[in-house]
DNA sequence: CAACTTATTGATAATGATTATCAATATCAA
DNA sequence: TTGATATTGATAATCATTATCAATAAGTTG
């Protein structure tokens, strides 16, 4: 399965914290991060009960928590009432583009628009910490 | 309390639709244009209260869902769990910034951004639509 | 290894914002 | 004035997420 840098990430977590380790929690690290794209947490418990049945949806609501605290997983809350969670590890900062029409998910960035937005945030006083950008519109196949 | 031109739009609203006026509903945009800022749906209803105690919250859900269709009133959602509502009309697009420590909520824009992000749009091969712009950070009295 | 402390799990209840339902009432056109 | 129908307010329903809790598993210490 691989993996090795996430689960080290994961485990020097629990290390520092003084957290245990569980079966549950690195098979739901694993089918996370097989798992491309911008999942919910239904999604990722459907896939998780393939491999264990009894998995309960609250360890993934609970795993996925920590693996963004850790730094693995980012939230992502497209105003459509579920929160959605992507790979951040070893993936650069990215924004997104959803179609109105067929709801498909693009990552989109621009580093003339990031740098804008720390000017711009300077200009008022703002210390930057974080941003979130979504562009709505039609995609190239629903236009 | 004047706002004769928001009545108006909204007056034109309902005829086009077929639909009724309401003291209620008249109430509530009042209540709605004389406040400044951000306002949840809970906000809104105390307010309209006072004028008209016996109002019910459902009223206020639905009156603010009509002012966002006609444009009279825009969403913001801010991943905090509850829709806030600014006025549109009259206001020139903006994107918002919040404090992270004092949960202020200001408002920015840069017209070097939008255009950017159409550009962005162009380059992907979408049509933009809209976009949603939130930057996260420390405020100047804050940070 | 055994005992003990404490984190984890899975089931399920609770929460909380929003939406749907429905009978009573108000609006408006004829 | 009447009839059709939109609106209202109360409240039930929804639905994603969180909290609770007893049972179990992990890891530490003697």
């Amino acid at each position: 399965m691989a993996f090795e840098k996430e689960h080290k990430i994961l485990d020097g977590y629990l290390r520092d914290k003084g957290l245990k380790q569980s079966a549950q929690r690195r098979d739901i690290l694993n089918a996370f991060l097989k798992t491309e794209g911008h999942m919910t947490v239904e999604d990722l418990h459907k896939i998780v009960k393939r491999k264990n049945p009894s998995i309960g949806i609250a360890t993934i609501y609970r795993a996925l928590k920590m693996f963004c605290e850790c730094g693995l997983c980012r939230e992502l809350r497209l105003g459509d009432g579920m929160i959605r969670y992507e790979h951040k590890y070893g993936h650069a900062h990215h924004d997104h583009f959803t179609c109105l029409k067929c709801n498909k998910l693009i990552e989109a960035t621009d580093p003339e628009i990031e740098r804008l937005q720390e000017k711009l945030a300077r200009k008022m006083g703002f210390k930057l910490q974080g941003h979130l950008l979504i562009l709505y519109g039609l995609c190239r196949e629903c236009k």
